[in-house]
DNA sequence: CCGCAATTGTTGCTTAGCCAACACATTCCG
DNA sequence: CGGAATGTGTTGGCTAAGCAACAATTGCGG
């Protein structure tokens, strides 16, 4: 990476990221216009393009950013994998999406899968000082995720306790 | 006025003033540096001198635009000079001045001369519509500067009787 | 279905801001 | 005292951002 320098580059994409994360925060992405983030941003319709493709690349780094930042939030620095470790990065995934829910309530569901992908791609950094190798990292930030994702869909259930049974049957793979 | 037009330029002068405005609020005046400001408003040292002639043009400048929104929020749009009005502006100087210390703490012995005279200018702009003519307006406001100036020293004095005092002096002018 | 309006990308040219380097104060500490 | 460090203005060459105008696409109401 040649890490960008230049002081204006970094002021503009964060005012054009800002501009869109205040929008995303009121109405669909589908109804939000380049030229009305460029507006909000006070930067030139031009400057957009200069540094995004479209508005959905935007979206795309927004996004990745964001759960980076959530990641980092929530997930500690785990030492091995046990029961305790699984339980806990099953609450925190729940809590990420809580937190995503909560910032971007109309748009949520159109960005459902776009989360999902990026969530799992940072579970497996989390996880790959873990486990043996790249192929275990992936089938269990996956097998979490799908966890996660039925747990989603009934919502009642106690967290702890599902969380358990989870870090049972995954223990058994390493 | 030719009315600054490019964005820009807008940006970048409200960068620095914001810099500034955080900066007065933690330590002196004559204590903040250029490349302070400059660093904290991430833009470069060479562009702050494009916008100011140094930091004491930026000071004068600030505390124009401060004093200038205080009296818009403050005084009313004024029908006639009775003594009600005077009383109103009286307490309305008392409350910019409040509201200056309050928000420049340490700095603000330096600049009090400062905000007296800008806020002069103001008051006698106020002032204006309500007199005769220039000179009324210009006495008028020197003269309840001055009251207030003096009510400052002592401070303990009731505000609204000190101020229905003044007011029937200065009504005897017109 | 058509047409009008708005949004989208793209382009050359202009302008503001970045940088590095400079000479000149200033502060401050041994 | 002296010199090392830091702050101040200023300069010329370069780069990002602004602007206006364009064709192409989308979208919506008559």
């Amino acid at each position: 990476m040649p890490q960008e320098m230049d002081p204006r580059v970094i002021r503009t994409r964060q005012l054009i990221i800002d501009a869109f994360n205040t929008l995303i925060a009121t109405k669909d992405f589908n109804q939000i216009t380049i030229k009305e983030i460029t507006e909000r941003a006070t930067i030139n319709r031009a400057t957009f393009y200069a540094h995004f493709l479209d508005k959905y690349e935007l979206l795309d780094i927004v996004l990745s950013e964001q759960i980076q930042a959530l990641m980092a939030e929530n997930f500690s620095d785990y030492k091995t994998l046990d029961e305790a470790t699984i339980t806990h990065i099953f609450e925190a995934i729940i809590q990420v999406h809580e937190t995503l829910h909560m910032h971007c309530r109309r748009g949520y569901n159109t960005f459902t899968q776009m989360i999902e992908h990026k969530a799992k791609e940072q579970l497996k950094l989390i996880l790959l000082p873990l486990v043996a190798n790249e192929l275990q990292a992936t089938l269990m930030s996956w097998a979490l995720y799908g966890a996660y994702d039925e747990w989603d869909k009934k919502r009642d259930v106690e967290v702890v306790g599902y969380a358990k049974k989870i870090a049972v049957s995954l223990l058994k793979m390493v």
